[in-house]
DNA sequence: CGCCAGGTGCGAA
DNA sequence: TTCGCACCTGGC
């Protein structure tokens, strides 16, 4: 058992829609990450962790939730809403793996939440490696090198719809995910999205979540919503002008709040 | 049935 | 460059 300060907002951070396979077991989450199963707790001051895999597993988390960060101090002097900072206090952008992010959110595109989690959940006890934890199993993501067996007819057996095709060609493609580190945000999209399947959304959902590109942020219909405006442009201008480097961290926080606070029931 | 989902590729103007 | 449309699938 790991115990670590519980300073951050666990509930939020993880069910707002960034990890498409958690499992919530009493007042425990389970999160499967690239090597490992961990399980997480919010116990008074204290989240008290345990995982199938203890080597360097406080580091790891303090990546994976990117806990080493204050978002409160980089938001600073940002013109936004006093609700909206109080709704997502302690929330967190996760810090994932790139690959397995980048067949996520291929999956993801003109697709239902609970489907996506479904085709994941299908490739990874198919194909990933089996892991005993507390009694239970759980299957790891895949490895690139494993999913470059699988035929298209194996990616559409696992209910990815027409998005097979793209899941076979990315793995079969020349993608140097390591490479992204070295550019600049407009170049990353750029790059991402000369690969088919991958659009502006899924390119923008990546940079975010596996390369923490707090400037970077998918104009989908929630922000459309918010924003009022249909204009792509202008939204881009309006973010950058109000909210600098710092805007895909903002749209996150005003999707949550939105999210929970208005369009729910 | 028809419609739609945290989009994208493609061909036509 | 922009625009309209088809697209697996499953739930309503």
């Amino acid at each position: 058992m790991l115990k670590i300060k519980n300073n951050f907002n666990l509930d939020n951070t993880i069910t707002c829609g960034q990890i498409f396979r958690f499992k919530k077991v009493g007042n425990k989450y389970i999160v499967i990450l690239l090597d490992r199963v961990v399980s997480l707790e919010a116990h008074g001051e204290d989240i008290i962790i345990e995982s199938s895999n203890y080597d360097n597993l406080e580091n790891i988390i303090n990546d994976y939730f990117d806990l080493n960060r204050d978002y409160t101090s980089l938001l600073k002097g940002l013109d936004i809403d006093k609700d909206i900072i109080e709704f997502n206090k302690g929330y967190k952008i996760i810090h994932q793996d790139p690959y397995m992010t980048l067949i996520e959110y291929i999956i993801s595109q003109n697709n239902k939440v609970e489907r996506i989690s479904k085709s994941l959940d299908l490739l990874s006890s198919k194909y990933g490696e089996k892991i005993l934890f507390n009694g239970e199993y759980y299957y790891l993501f895949p490895s690139i090198d494993k999913l470059k067996e699988l035929t298209i007819e194996d990616f559409r057996d696992c209910k990815v719809g027409f998005r097979d095709k793209y899941l076979y060609e990315i793995v079969h493609s020349d993608i140097d995910l390591d490479s992204i580190n070295n550019m600049d945000s407009m170049s990353a999209l750029k790059y991402l999205e000369s690969y088919k399947g991958i659009g502006p959304k899924v390119a923008s959902c990546i940079l975010l979540f596996a390369y923490q590109r707090l400037d970077v942020y998918p104009i989908d219909t929630w922000v459309k919503k918010y924003m009022k405006n249909n204009n792509e442009k202008n939204i881009r201008e309006f973010t950058t002008k109000m909210y600098k480097e710092y805007s895909g961290l903002v749209i996150q926080y005003i999707f949550n709040y939105n999210r929970n606070n208005i369009y729910k029931k």
